[in-house]
DNA sequence: GAAAAATTTTGTAATTATTACAAAATTGTA
DNA sequence: TACAATTTTGTAATAATTACAAAATTTTTC
């Protein structure tokens, strides 16, 4: 909690309690939520918390890159409190989004903040589709 | 218009006016346009078209593979009638999609419809953002 | 330490994108 | 031609996101 203040205040972020505790929440629960996850979660202990405030306070945290917005899941946007370069995947069947950081994938990295051809890229995103393995051999379809 | 026909055809799609009108359109505009943009540009020509029709057929090509469906836009699905593996650049200024064919994205081509750990990919999406050439010398920010 | 200024949070009300659904129209087939 | 299946349409609902101004909180200045 502490060290999430000043994870905050390093990147340039003034540590309001409801942004510790979203960025708390981020940082504990690597599972790409949703806005509305997030509410969910947060509303029992922040009673006050507005939607507005979580939506403001997200995207800040996108503009001062301390999270990933992702646009994987084509109903929401989720995020990401790891902002390390990674890939993901989306399974069409459950919808859990999984973290890829498999090493064949070199020119995720290799190519963040570069250019391509007369392009600035500032960020990248690299998402798969398909179905897990857990829905794969189930046959409830 | 006699070719986008047999296009749907070959896919397992049948080729109505609507459908053909569509596509074409998705042919013809390798914008990445939004639903509301094919919307509009139809209309005037077809004036009965209604946006459930649009999201349906849209949905369609995107099931039998003849369109792809991008959600590199936050704010709304993107479709693309060139269903080539390639990957997107979006300006964050302007808001254009623009493609980009790069040899050195050879993961994007050979991980295609492969396994990544226990995940069965089915379909990938690479999407860049940053300033496009136009929008990093225009000074009116 | 109090007052003023700046920032952040909140709640409500709009807006926008998308989906649900059933009736009407069209197309294919017996 | 008539019946069945498919497709299209329009309206109404839902869901995600944004706008906005008042209230609360924090910071700065005197």
């Amino acid at each position: 909690m502490e060290l999430t203040k000043d994870y905050l205040s390093s990147h340039g972020i003034r540590p309001s309690a409801q942004r510790i505790a979203i960025m708390d929440y981020l940082l504990t629960h690597k599972t790409h939520p949703t806005v509305e996850e997030i509410y969910a979660a947060l509303v029992p202990l922040m009673p006050t918390l507005s939607k507005t405030t979580l939506y403001n306070t997200l995207k800040l945290f996108y503009d001062k890159k301390v999270a990933l917005m992702l646009n994987i899941d084509e109903h929401t946007t989720r995020f990401d409190g790891d902002v390390q370069p990674h890939a993901h995947f989306q399974c069409l069947k459950c919808g859990t989004v999984y973290d890829i950081f498999e090493p064949e994938l070199p020119e995720l990295r290799s190519v963040y903040k570069q250019k391509i051809g007369d392009l600035n890229i500032t960020s990248v995103e690299l998402s798969y589709k398909g179905l897990c393995a857990h829905c794969e051999q189930d046959n409830s379809n």
